[in-house]
DNA sequence: CCCGGGGAACCGAACGGTCGGTCGACGCGG
DNA sequence: CCGCGTCGACCGACCGTTCGGTTCCCCGGG
């Protein structure tokens, strides 16, 4: 089911504002612009959960009061939105790529499986955010539903990678994507960046995933 | 189980008035116990997340008004401590089993992966709670300490198989036993009890982390 | 048999506090 | 002097928790 992705939906509220800084070069303070607060506000979300974090949290964050945020950004489920929405966006863009729709089934399962590992590491507090919605708001809702469709047209890949006999004989299709995406997105709870990585994270995942850990008979 | 088996959390009837006969042979048994209690409570933080549910959400879950729900819990955060610690409970239970105790590494290793698949089935609300948990009050701080401690002895675990070259030359253990746990972990998400799985999931789990997808060459 | 004390279960109402969000005013650079 | 960014004060709603009081059942004394 690869669902084209829907309009969000937006309750109440302007178009995203793109404010700049005073002038052109002579900004003179640290000016917030929406882009800035919204990885702020991400952070906190991440740091303490969605519900726990109050918008004072955000605002004292920002080094600005309550009322000054809400200058900037149109409220708290709004934040949230355009959290989750560039999380999204990360993820189906892999989907859109060219080497995610040639190839074998196993190839583009394993490009996909990379490049997933990229995003989650170049957008975490997005992603992060994004695994974690419960589903309590019409956003919330909204944004399960996507990441639902991209499990399923991952879901769907590795049942063509079975039926044509790329992988192990006796996986169980379904169990294998559901494992598959598990260990992917499991990354978020542990993966940090800036810390030296010892090899490719992204390769290392794809060869754990494929081979195992058992030395080959 | 310690949760009474006659009857489930009763849905919220119009009527709640029916109270329950005192046990014929004399033992006086309230309509809720404080398991029961429990059992409905955490239900709840997994649908909602734990901040987002209030004490009237649990209460109208139970079928009774808040008031008398407190009458049987002493707090909001005690709930979550007792069912932070059965979860904690079940799974340190596995660490002292003798199979998890003898054997090489890998042996020991595959034995604690099976048997937690199993823990997290049998224990599924509880272990959902403890893995979101978020470390915003002391007692969330303390079950994420236990948590930590759990995985660092698999990740030592996995150290000494990859020291004794029981498994694939080039795994990096620390990295190795991440994905282990998040593989396993990844399970809350979408397994739910009583749906028939195709074959026993702990074995399953077990060879898709051994053996990975691709087949032997 | 009846009666009444005691306690568990329960409830409505309210407490102090915090939440997301609003409003009017002020300082200041253009 | 105009408007943008900032701010303190404030709002209604809801939070977790407490309290006073009522209902129901068991049980011992007459």
């Amino acid at each position: 089911m690869t669902a084209a992705p829907s309009e969000p939906p937006l309750p109440s509220g302007p178009s995203p504002r793109t404010r700049r800084a005073r002038g052109a070069a002579g900004a003179r303070r640290p000016v917030y612009d929406a882009s800035s607060l919204l990885a702020v506000a991400v952070q906190e979300f991440n740091a303490r959960g969605y519900d726990a974090t109050s918008m004072e949290d955000l605002s004292r964050a920002a080094g600005i009061t309550k009322s000054s945020f809400y200058h900037h950004v149109s409220g708290k489920e709004e934040l949230l939105r355009a959290a989750l929405s560039r999380a999204l966006d990360g993820l189906f863009g892999i989907l859109e790529e060219r080497a995610a729709q040639q190839g074998t089934a196993l190839e583009r399962l394993r490009h996909i499986i990379f490049r997933q590992v990229e995003v989650l590491s170049s957008e975490l507090p997005y992603v992060t955010l994004l695994l974690r919605v419960r589903g309590n708001t019409e956003t919330e809702r909204w944004a399960l539903a996507r990441r639902r469709a991209f499990d399923a047209s991952i879901a769907s890949l590795v049942a063509e990678a079975v039926a044509d006999g790329e992988v192990r004989a006796g996986v169980e299709p379904s169990l294998a994507a559901r494992l598959l995406s598990g260990t992917v997105n499991s990354i978020i709870e542990w993966y940090r960046p800036g810390r030296p990585g010892s090899g490719s994270l992204p390769g290392e995942v794809v060869r754990m995933v494929s081979e195992g850990i058992i030395p080959p008979a």
